[in-house]
Parts: C-alpha cells; sequence; structure tokens
DNA sequence: ATCGAATTGTAATAAGGTAACAAATTGTGG
DNA sequence: CCACAATTTGTTACCTTATTACAATTCGAT
C-alpha cells in the first residue's frame, strides 16, 4: 500500500532539486501577480528554507543569510521570513519556534503541520476534515474559529522504518 | 438553542468560585493516587491559574508568587508550571507561550484549545473527532502522530455577542 | 538524629523577538 | 537624466521567554 508522492509530502522519497525549483518557480509567479517583490533577502531566506526541508529557527537562517553576505541582525531574518509567510510562502511552527517554506503555495491553505521528531522534517496534510471537526466542536461551545494551529509531533514513514529495524 | 455549561466551558457563564475549588479539590486527590506532592508554591500557582482562567505567561505568574512570597527567579515559575503540565493540571499553548488550568483534569485527555482573541480566555473542546480526523490524514502520508498541538484562536460567545451590538 | 531524595532559591546566560531610526535602493514623474 | 517618495535593508538597543548549574532547604524514612 503506496501512495502518490504529493507536493506536500516531504518524507516521501522524492527529487528535491525539481521539488524546490518548482516551489521557488511558482513562488515568483504567485509575487509576480500580487505585485509585490522577491528581492535577493527574501529569496535566498526562501532557498535556505527549501533547501532545509525541514522547520528552521530565526536565528538559524539569520546564520545562513549572514553567510550570503546579508545583515546579522535579528530584523534581517524577521523581515524576510514574516514576508513569506504573509504571501503564503512558508508557515510558522507555533510548537518549534520555526518557520518553513510552504509546500504547496498557492493553494488556499490552512495547512496541518506533521513534524517528524527525529528528523525534523515537516510536511503538510490536507486539513479540510480536520478544520471542520474543529469549528463543530467549537461551535458547540458558541465560539467562532479564526484561525487555527494544528501540528503534530510523531514519526515519518522513513524513520518508523529506521526505528522498527 | 443554548447548552449545559460543562467544566471545559470558560465561556460560559459559571459560578467560578465553585469552578476553582472544585479542580483545586480534583488536583489534590489525583496527586495523592499518583503519590506527588502539591507543595505551596505548586498549589499557588495553580490558584493563580484557576483565578485568571485565562492563559498566562510564566513570568506573570512568576510575579504573583514573588508577591506571594516565593522566590522572583524564573526556575521557580516553570518549575511549578512544568510539574502542573506533567500530572495534567494544566496545559502550555503553545501560540501564546502561555499556560492555562486544566479545565477537566482526570480525564484521559489531549485536549483542543480554544481561545478568544478579545477576552484571552481559554476553554477546552471536546477533541475526539478532531483527533481522529488528524490521525486519518497523517496516515495517508505514512505518518504516526503521537502528540498534537490543537489551538484555535477566535471569538468566545460573550464577545461575539459584544461585536455585533 | 541522620541520611538520601526531593524541592526551592539564586545567579548567570541562552534563545527568541521587536521597536526605532538611519542608510541604501527602487521606481516614477518632470 | 534628476529629484523625490516609497520601499527595503542595515544596525543599535532592548525586551520577553526559557534553561543550566549549583547551593540551601525541606521531607520522609529509617
Ligand atoms: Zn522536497
Ligand atoms: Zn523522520
Ligand atoms: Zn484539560
Ligand atoms: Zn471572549
Amino acid at each position: 500500500m503506496w501512495h502518490e508522492p504529493d507536493q506536500g509530502d516531504a518524507f516521501a522519497p522524492h527529487d528535491h532539486a525539481l521539488c524546490q525549483s518548482r516551489a521557488l518557480a511558482e513562488a515568483e509567479e504567485r509575487l509576480r501577480q500580487q505585485g509585490a517583490r522577491l528581492t535577493p533577502v527574501r529569496r535566498r531566506t526562501l532557498e535556505i528554507l527549501l533547501e532545509a526541508h525541514r522547520a528552521m529557527g530565526a536565528y538559524e537562517v539569520l546564520d545562513r543569510l549572514a553567510e550570503a553576505g546579508f545583515g546579522r541582525q535579528p530584523p534581517v531574518a524577521y523581515r524576510a521570513l514574516e514576508f513569506l509567510v504573509e504571501h503564503g510562502l512558508a508557515h510558522r511552527l507555533q510548537r518549534l519556534n520555526a518557520f518553513a517554506a510552504c509546500l504547496h503555495p498557492g493553494e488556499d491553505h490552512a495547512p496541518v503541520f506533521l513534524i517528524c521528531r527525529v528528523c525534523d522534517k515537516v510536511a503538510e496534510a490536507h486539513a479540510g476534515n480536520v478544520r471542520s471537526e474543529l469549528s463543530s466542536a467549537a461551535g458547540e461551545l458558541g465560539f467562532t474559529v479564526e484561525r487555527a494551529t494544528v501540528e503534530a509531533l510523531g514519526l515519518c514513514p522513513a524513520c518508523a522504518g529506521r526505528d522498527a529495524e
């Protein structure tokens, strides 16, 4: 029982070079439509997140940006990351105080994150049913959900396999 | 269409003095069974969370502990809060870097939190269906969920009513 | 009373995040 | 091209959140 590796699935073996360049191209296209600029820092920041294919702390990103010749002060990283998040190109993971590139930008989304506790990779799962159950549970208390954070910690298939051996 | 106010529902009008004392009594009982000690700092920490009936940052708790004569250093609060979380008497809210007293200790639970963005109150909703949808969405990627954070930001019924006026 | 374990106090520091302002860059109308 | 406004980037300074390490105390059981 194997599945077609989809674009949100960081765990499935895949051509990661292609995965990165596609995400970058999608980002460019998306920003062009919105009239926003993918400046050098922002571009490099997105590349850093995409290369890692996992969640990274702002200071870790900052170190990499500094290596690439950009400023070494926190706002440099936070601003670029905030820009990416606002434009749907990255997500913030509350549980880790960290950021990860969005794996399927463009789609309207409020994703559910799956974080492997062994390899730190992050995937985005289909959220529709989870969200609707959440709204309905909230509705029973008269609560209106505006935004929700859904983050699961666990084992990805690769690391689960390694464990079992 | 009104509902029976249940124990996890911080939004429903209720006798809060009773709500607190019941939670405290349940906490004592629970810890006695586990052979853990509800020492003065720990007890006061739980009381502080229960009084507020909302999420509080560790440093806010620390200030209150200091007022009550306990140490003014971060570990004092973090240790007490960690103890309460470990024993199922409080929860950590990732989204806010904050803590809240558990509203129904004893029940085996992995709650879903509803956080009102206006009044900051926190309720716990029934999570069963949300969790199972989450596990099933994760399962499609071969991912095993061990622990999950589900936190919704939005409007509680009282604040929604005030808004509409 | 005495010993070991658990708990609390304290100092020092790491990690995460933001406000404020200056310098540089970019795009636009004249 | 030039002036000029808007945006973006750099830097300083500071704030909040969290942990490590170790000393002092308290608790429970011999
Ligand atoms: Zn990839
Ligand atoms: Zn893994
Ligand atoms: Zn609870
Ligand atoms: Zn409210």
